[in-house]
DNA sequence: ATGTCTTTGTGAACGCGTGCACAAAGATGG
DNA sequence: CCATCTTTGTGCACGCGTTCACAAAGACAT
């Protein structure tokens, strides 16, 4: 691209786009992968097939972070690993709350995962009483009324939500009333925020039903034998018919 | 958004679109509250705001599925319920087993969703000896060992990995050996698989770098210039992709 | 220095997904 | 039966992301 300055305002987002985003963890964490064992220099083919992904994409997702790389000889891993740590704001300490301390909030304040690189668990909260003072992962709960002033005194800015879905929409509100501006939803809703405040969705159901969509449709191309003539209905996946009849008709 | 999936031509000669399968779970929880309520008709502006879409891409999407709406009066909930639910596959039982049953294992066991609409835990697999026979979320753990059986006996098509990253392409590799097509991951792993096996990844840490990212980008943008409230000041202020020092330059 | 070989960086084409805008379809009321 | 109103279904254009293919850049050997 331009081998010159860049030719946009520094106010505009950085023209990264957002799925180049999205991968640059994994070629982070391949990296760090290749660091451990003081790898010096990786190709973008190599580094490509340990991400799983396209090595021309790599190439391209690391242009936008500028030229890193050596023609000829690849990528240096120790000085990548810092570049896009930087990049992905790991440089620095994020502290981030985990609302909702159930089964699924329990299991993510354990979760190695977070600490490893740039997060630390400020605090947990749930809004039952019971839970108050009870430590899960050695931090101790506290309770949803004091959810404002933790997020203030840490200077929280993302939020873990692993409520009930009945719950998730008022405690997202609170959190960005505090401050939050970057959530992490694990309950099964819609959740909407205001401008300016990012929200990413983890959702187990769905993603086991999308799963399911694809196995059906396996099943029923075995069937059918090849693909391409059944306009409808490839439904019967060999466990037998099942006589379904539509609850209701369109009127 | 934690996608993931092994590349694939996916567009077979009358496939739904890859982008539309995910959004139909989505559209299936907004019918299902619907349905709850008797609400007997929706129109797709309403379905829409309920899903957090745009109305225009919904109806697009269910006219991949077919014309199951009435101009002038909206969709039947109820037809809708099915004719999604049946297009996910979701009127027949899904069993799934889950291996790795450490803290995000026993979270997903104990996870109402699952078994909330088509699916069900048929069995708890972890590769440690003392978890053998405890009960998780009333179900049994078993050993490693057996897992082949297992899938045999259970007719499994789909499984859940929530091992350590270092055992997951090993527990993988046998669940894919003895008839598992479908794999939702949580190991922070790239899995390699064979042809017509999907994979779906779910990676905690991946969502909460890719959140870091835009938290970092805002707040580098308002130190261009936005009086008041300034709720904490990073550290890393570095406004321009260059002009940073770094750590280490490559060689 | 020069030639060869490797690998990056990127121009360009392509395909997918999104959203606008509108005509067609059907309900509803007179 | 006709007019009007509501809402669907979709043609179309646009932008983003992916991939191919190749010239440029540098390492390395002679």
């Amino acid at each position: 691209m331009a081998t010159g300055r860049t030719h946009r305002p520094a106010t505009r987002s950085r023209g990264i786009p957002e799925a180049t985003v999205a991968r640059l963890p994994l070629y982070l964490r391949a990296l760090t992968a290749l660091s451990e064992r003081s790898v010096p220099t990786v190709s973008s083919e190599e580094l490509a097939a340990a991400a799983g992904v396209n090595s021309a994409k790599l190439r391209k997702d690391f242009s936008y972070l500028g030229s890193y790389g050596t023609r000829g000889v690849g990528y240096d891993v120790e000085y990548l690993v810092y570049q896009i740590s930087r990049e992905l704001g790991l440089t620095q300490d994020w502290p981030v709350v985990i609302v909702g301390i159930g089964n699924l909030g329990a299991a993510l304040a354990n979760y190695g995962g977070f600490a490893s690189r740039g997060f630390r668990v400020a605090a947990l909260i749930d809004a039952d009483p019971a839970m108050a003072g009870k430590p899960v992962a050695g931090i101790p709960v506290q309770h949803t009324d004091d959810l404002e002033k933790i997020i203030d005194d840490n200077g929280v800015s993302i939020g873990v939500i692993a409520t009930p879905a009945g719950a998730a929409q008022q405690v997202c509100d609170r959190l960005v009333a505090a401050g939050v501006t970057s959530i992490l939803n694990f309950a099964p809703t819609v959740l909407s925020v205001p401008d300016g405040v990012d929200v990413r969705k983890v959702d187990l159901s769905i993603e086991l039903q999308i799963l399911a969509f694809h196995e059906q449709r396996k099943a029923g191309e075995e069937a059918a034998g090849e693909p391409g003539a059944v306009p409808l209905a490839p439904k019967d996946s060999g466990k037998g018919p099942d006589g379904d009849v539509p609850a209701v008709m369109p009127a």
